[in-house]
DNA sequence: TAGGATTTGTGCGTATGTATT
DNA sequence: TAATACATACGCACAAATCCT
């Protein structure tokens, strides 16, 4: 892979970053000439950057005024959800990948930091893992273009968390989310992607409820 | 909207035709220059035109060689057709918006456009009846992700139909999708969206079979 | 209302990478 | 292997749009 290519994942994936943890809340106007100076780049790399973000729905770029980031409303909150749900599921019908000993590796340590992040609850943090976990949820399916979707819409959307927090208990979000880690540990210890998958829909199912 | 946004539409969409009614042939090479001539533009607007169709998996650019139409893998199509069942039938179950008279206007111009393609069968014109159809299916739904992402993977892979029907009898396609026009077409009269989205999806899925 | 400050959008020259001779 | 041709990627200067004084 092209150095241009690493270059714009890897501005595209610190941006994204920010946006959907907050560190830029909606509504912030980015300086294309402060970022740009920010990662060493001149404009147009970055400018592509943006572009797709603003694509993905996360910036929109106003001629003259600035480039601003979205904000996310409960109704288009609840559709991408509704639609996130069936996806989530679909994951373990669709093509569903073996369960290999380096995927259970991964599952036992994200189970790990969700007991450090119980025993320490912090709302960024909570965040960043659910962040992780998700992309680790992606690589149960051998079908690309799912993979795809559901990441799209996830970030679509991830920021509706933190910013529901206040109104919700941490802790009791973060033993929750502990408990579904380990819950899916147990199905996929028995190749049993398809449960996984499904433990995934309940949750998601759930955590919007307690965010209405 | 303003005319920068307007005119990144209209070649996003232009270009996009062209590709998947094969005016531009997978691995055809594509001009910057002579694209940004034929529209009018400087290269700047043009390239992020391009930069969006090569998110969206129909063309590849590489550093000093040039701007490549992308193939359409049989394996990739398989897994695109999956999940495109699974999103037809989502439409009918998600959000569906009640069925007005200028819906079914809609539906009676497509069966009369449908019968005008069986009077005189021809592949292009099919394909570009196909992906309007497409476009009409999509309005059926009040879900805007469902919408988006839909659209993103119909485009994907709408070239494999149009490189499989010399394998194929054009007639017989050209009369099947009549009939499935005419069988949505009183599903939508009777308001039921739900039938019409299981309609599609049964059409879908026969019509896979059919390619493979 | 007018004008200046600031922002994104555009155009173009140059740098860099690739393939061929 | 080296040189040449040609493509995209990049950086900068300027145009156009918006906002505030």
């Amino acid at each position: 892979m092209s150095g241009a290519t690493l270059r714009f994942q890897r501005l595209h994936a610190e941006l994204r970053a920010r946006i959907c943890l907050l560190d830029y809340p909606p509504a912030t106007r980015l300086s294309e000439a402060a970022l740009a100076e920010e990662f060493g780049t001149s404009r147009t790399p970055l400018r592509r950057v943006l572009a797709r973000l603003e694509d993905e729905g996360l910036l929109e770029s106003r001629h003259g005024v600035g480039t601003l980031v979205t904000d996310v409303e409960i109704g288009e909150m609840a559709q991408v959800y509704a639609l996130r749900l069936e996806l989530a599921q679909l994951a373990g019908t669709l093509d569903p990948l073996p369960v290999t000993p380096h995927v259970l590796n991964e599952m036992q340590s994200f189970v790990r930091r969700g007991q450090a992040l119980l025993a320490t609850p912090e709302a960024r943090a909570f965040a960043q893992l659910n962040m992780d976990y998700h992309g680790f949820g992606l690589s149960l399916t051998g079908n690309p273009a799912l993979r795809e979707i559901s990441e799209r819409l996830y970030y679509r959307t991830a920021r509706i968390w933190l910013k529901s927090i206040p109104h919700m208990d941490l802790a009791d979000e973060c033993a929750i989310f502990l408990s579904e880690m380990r819950e899916t540990r147990t199905a996929l210890r028995a190749g049993d992607t398809q449960a996984a998958a499904l433990i995934r829909r309940a949750h998601i199912s759930m955590s919007v409820r307690r965010m209405s």
